[in-house]
DNA sequence: CGAAGTGTTCTATCGTGATAGAACACTAAA
DNA sequence: TTTAGTGTTCTATCACGATAGAACACTTCG
């Protein structure tokens, strides 16, 4: 499915599911109009308490990104679409940063940091492409 | 002086104190028989509770990278400086994996991401530049 | 109609990081 | 010896993310 959780992030379950939302939004995997899983089934597929993701689309709601159907679920809405793809670089971006200021202040080298993260960078371009071609074709 | 709190960092308060330590010991800004600052000093710098750092201090001493010297303070053993130089890639790499498995799952093209990085490391360069530059001669 | 599925809103409990404040054993220096 | 500084070890409390379980109003479908 559409989205998956690490323990290990640093970043809250709740906060990680509206994070992937709105990347998911932004990259047009999700458009305005579709249905994002309901409560009890994201929270049984990512063996999470159904409180956490009431937790992650109540703050998906509050920001104009999904809106309620009573009685049917949460779609998403036509702001979603401009308002993600304007924070989506930002968010990112501001993770990218707190990693890059730690390497620095412990003294590593810009070219070492550098190598580092191009290091990683292909690691996990290999990863994906390992994942494409290995059962059945996705395209 | 050497350490830092950044409190959006994602890491807890005694997680980024040991790391710090652990990057200052492997860049030779800490050096074997060098003390550390005192629990009370430390905690009233960061503006932090002493509990915080003592349990900082407890997981560095536990790991052997610190030893305590009843009534003087802690002082960076001799085996710290292996022990921290094999750690600290490894520690810093980890993050960095962290963020870019999130970038690269957000839908964003490798060249995106390497693009992103870049921008912020050459902000990290100005920033650092700058500063040296500020007040009277560093070097 | 009733059953099953939505979102929504409660209360309670737990673990963890952090704070607050106190006490203890020890050592160095006046 | 006294004083002030070490680390060490407690107990309590708080905030927050997460879990657990329940109830409610609503809509869809048989």
């Amino acid at each position: 499915m559409f989205f998956s959780i690490n323990p290990t992030n640093g970043l809250a379950i709740f906060d990680q599911i509206v994070r992937q939302v709105k990347f998911a939004v932004a990259s047009g995997t999700l458009m305005p109009g579709d249905m994002v899983p309901s409560v009890r089934e994201l929270a049984k597929e990512l063996a999470v308490n159904p409180n956490t993701v009431v937790r992650a689309y109540r703050d998906l709601t509050n920001e104009g990104i999904l809106e309620a159907v009573r009685g049917t679920g949460l779609n998403v809405t036509e702001d979603a679409v401009a308002h993600c793809e304007k924070e989506r670089l930002g968010l990112l971006r501001e993770r990218v940063r707190h990693v890059l200021v730690e390497a620095h202040s412990s003294r590593l080298e810009t070219s070492e940091i550098r190598e580092l993260v191009e290091e990683e960078l292909t690691r996990l371009e290999r990863a994906a492409k390992g994942k494409r071609g290995k059962k059945g074709a996705d395209s």
